[in-house]
DNA sequence: CTTCATGATACCTTTTATGCATCAAAAACT
DNA sequence: AGTTTTTGATGCATAAAAGGTATCATGAAG
């Protein structure tokens, strides 16, 4: 015969009352069958839970032990009962969520903010990365919703426009075009530019190298950095000139100089990006919570 | 129908294996009995766990849940059962020890070190209190061991000696006896005394009134402190002279002299105490050990 | 000295769990 | 293509566990 939860169930009832025929009442079963019971859960633990006799049942040193662990036990067991229903019907559970520099810099705090008050039971685990690493770890099922830098097409999955950012380009304080209040883009053609490594950064690259080449000239790179806050930094340090977003520039500490760029008019565009099946339920509600922005 | 600890069991075996009919033989059960189990599992929590086809068994989300919960559940369950096995034979539980503050400067802290190696499984909790309130709280069974000065004489307890120290006289610096490199008790005849309230303090008072009447005079206390630092701290910033025990005198941070004192022989006792019947198993273990330090 | 309340035991019934035989469906093999 | 094997599910009979009723022994209260 082994331990179940009965058995504990029924010795806390009678932890309670001390008393087995107003602790069986409570349990709605016979006094003899509680007897039983705590007889077989002594005979399998091979220890006196309780002194008894027909005046008084009380606890042993070894059955306190067991009514603060059978608590513990048996309030774990509802608890999980609980979870576990809630994570059926998708009111608990876990989104893995991916984001870029762009995206957290500007639409998804607050976007994250409002989805957790209209679901608080799901949590979101934030996932950093670029948008070629998000797109892998989508396929490879370690992510549920990506915020990438787009336009994205991959097949099986679906997108939505989240945020658009009109570029800026950001030089240290004393360059010779710091003092300007705008620029165009072939302004910066013998430049030197810091930006992110090439393979990570190839989505931005897809947006910004057409434009320049419009604009008649070839970025150069000259210095690479693995993330905005790293490319700042080495711009600050006059290490060279960027172009980012505002948004990214608005976390900058000083020593820098923002200049909007008048001959550029195409947004640049943060998607979210989820499977078009076989969903997860918090990634449903996502979706949903997504949709219904629309709406409002 | 309830969910009980084998329905748990099981379920976390068909999770490691994913297949019922491994598990049900790692189970030692045909595997009809597993599928009835898992379903009778899924209709009392009204959950799906498992994706099942002919191809493959896999948890769903929800299944993930209830799996990383059933696991706490029933790692707490075996941990209670051995705690509980282990309390009823006295290899764990807990030691209530009352203490002076005599006892803690001294005997008290190696006293428990070895026990606590000898005993690893059962906890000391240290009750700090004077000897009054330790002999109330044995009489109530708030206490298993007191520390207290002696001698003590309570019918229905044990008591043995486990520290004894000569008194020394503590004078701040610059006082007119801070010179001397001893003393008789007669030198204090007419100094201010500091020490601790009366009622408390009755068993020290007990101890050291006496040799002063027999010196010729009532000492006179001028000011108290609710335990023996609070009298350091007083005699030091010139509130007066006290008689302690060298021990404590060497918990003084500064600006305190000791003096030994010629004509004192009786020494100053500490006791350890308990009931003479009915101990709990830690406390007979904490009686065992003190008479085993006897032998060595 | 009776009455009452307590926990334990004996005996029987009901409920629950299990094993065996078997099925339908899909995969693996010939 | 056809056969065999493997998978999880189901029907039915059996074993084991849990429960109920009646009753006992013991100590307290009246």
């Amino acid at each position: 015969m082994k331990i179940g939860l009965r058995h504990i169930r029924y010795f806390l009832v009678l932890v309670e009352e001390l008393n087995f025929r107003r602790a069986s009442e409570h349990l709605h079963i016979s006094q003899p069958a509680l007897t039983r019971t705590i007889q077989h859960l002594e005979a399998e633990l091979q220890v006196t839970l309780f002194e008894r006799s027909q005046n008084f049942v009380r606890l042993t040193d070894a059955g306190r032990a067991f009514r603060d662990g059978g608590r513990r036990v048996v309030n774990g067991m509802e608890a999980t009962i609980d979870l576990t229903r809630r994570v059926s019907i998708g009111e608990a559970g876990a989104l893995r969520v991916g984001y870029t520099d762009f995206a957290i810099a500007d639409a998804l705090p607050e976007l994250l903010k409002r989805f957790h008050q209209k679901h608080p039971g799901i949590t979101v685990r934030p996932h950093h990365g670029v948008t070629t690493s998000q797109l892998q770890e989508l396929r490879d099922d370690k992510l549920d919703i990506g915020f990438v830098t787009g336009p994205v097409r991959q097949p099986g999955f679906q997108s939505r426009v989240v945020q658009t950012d009109r570029p800026i380009c950001i030089v240290p304080e004393g360059h010779r075009l710091a003092s300007r209040t705008s620029i165009v883009l072939a302004d910066l053609a013998d430049e030197d530019f810091v930006h992110g490594p090439a393979d990570a950064w190839a989505h931005f690259y897809d947006y910004l190298f057409p434009l320049c080449r419009r604009a008649g000239f070839q970025p150069r790179i000259v210095q690479e950095a693995f993330n905005s806050v790293g490319i700042l930094g080495l711009v600050s340090c006059g290490m060279g000139i960027t172009i980012l977003t505002e948004s990214i520039y608005d976390f900058a500490t000083g020593g820098l100089v923002p200049l909007p760029i008048r001959d550029i008019s195409d947004v640049m565009v943060t998607e979210a990006i989820w499977a078009s099946e076989n969903l997860r339920l918090p990634t449903q509600h996502f979706v949903d919570f997504l949709e219904q922005l629309d709406k409002k």
